[in-house]
DNA sequence: GACATAAAATACTAATTAGTATGGAAAAAC
DNA sequence: GTTTTTCCATACTAATTAGTATTTTATGTC
């Protein structure tokens, strides 16, 4: 990789944990250009606006990861059940990156973000949208696999399970421990049951 | 009500419209001012700092909003699983100052000033923990009049219909309408039925 | 190795921010 | 009716903000 894309990536992958723990807001350059080392003639060199790259962030860090961690895994998916737990378990306990008091990387920015930057917005969507349709394409094969049962829906489903996770991920920050997480687990469980 | 007293409230009541649709972060005390006609002296002559106003905000506006809207009715509730549909469904589509847009108040604050600042994550937690135990007793009270199933656990339910509805309300504020809240809503319906 | 362009360093600006200092008007206390 | 206290108005400050202008240094090309 050229110096040039090095610096680049480094900005983008210290800003987004800058905004990760912060919020975007509250994520000043100065704050970006001091814990990245890079000056501010290297930063706006690569992107004309903070917006600029705030947007690069969720394109080339936030997509790219979910694509590779929750669409994948979804994707090649035979027990969707089992499958939607382990992901949501991973993810609130596991996952290395995601931190309780930071809550969803994705929920705080569509927090945050909507309703006045539309760009934001727009490819925070589109982002959502991919994970929403995965679950719902896992649940269809769940279904003629005989594992769900056939009056389930789909988009209903995705809808529970995602608003669920971004609401729990709130909780989480609010009290700081994963307390809540391990009960929420639990209703999710016995949620999910219910769909065979 | 005395006139100081009146610009008092003033404040924090159009603060809190500026917040709700803004972001706490980006309403700035000139904003507020300018949209009060009140003068710099007379705000800080009320409150000491910004984040005293906003600590004002929850637990002058919102807490006693919240005790009257949903724990009361939620108490004297004698079919719970009728009346939890019903309080999610109105503040997703009937409750006149609640927008799509902007999401739920008390979880936009959650997300945007938790986890670096604590006095409003106690404050927040607060107010969450009575609603959520005021969700809890209502369970209780169904199980034992019969219409909850005795092997529902009531606190996983509470952390589960209350994540859901913050978790929806992102998609509300991503989306800027209110098709999710539709879908959801008839899930929810099927969930809290498996509860009978 | 000269030259062109890409990449980055430095110093600045104009606007906005929360908060302050100080003086005056309104209301209450006496 | 004077004095005291409450309440509010105006003008300011120091820090921080995103972004710019300009110069300097690398890097690749011939």
């Amino acid at each position: 990789m050229s110096k040039a894309a090095n610096t680049r990536l480094t900005i983008l992958h210290k800003a987004f944990e800058l905004i990760y723990s912060k919020g975007y807001q509250t994520t000043s350059i100065d704050d970006i250009i001091a814990t990245t080392q890079v000056t501010k003639g290297a930063f706006y060199y690569h992107f004309k606006t903070k917006d600029e790259m705030g947007i690069a962030i969720i394109e080339e860090i936030l997509k790219p990861t979910m694509q590779e961690h929750f669409i994948k895994p979804t994707e090649s998916s035979q027990n969707p059940i089992e499958d939607f737990y382990n992901m949501i378990s991973y993810l609130l306990l596991e996952d290395p990156f995601l931190q309780v008091k930071y809550g969803c990387p994705v929920g705080n920015l569509t927090q945050e973000m909507t309703p006045w930057n539309d760009k934001f917005s727009g490819v925070l969507a589109e982002l959502v949208d991919l994970w929403k349709k995965t679950i719902i394409n896992s649940i269809e094969k769940g279904k003629t696999s005989g594992l769900i049962r056939k009056d389930v829906i789909g988009e209903q489903v995705a809808f529970f399970i995602l608003s669920g996770y971004w609401g729990i991920r709130n909780f989480g920050k609010l009290q700081n421990d994963n307390s809540s997480y391990l009960v929420y687990l639990k209703e999710l469980r016995s949620y999910l049951n219910g769909l065979k």
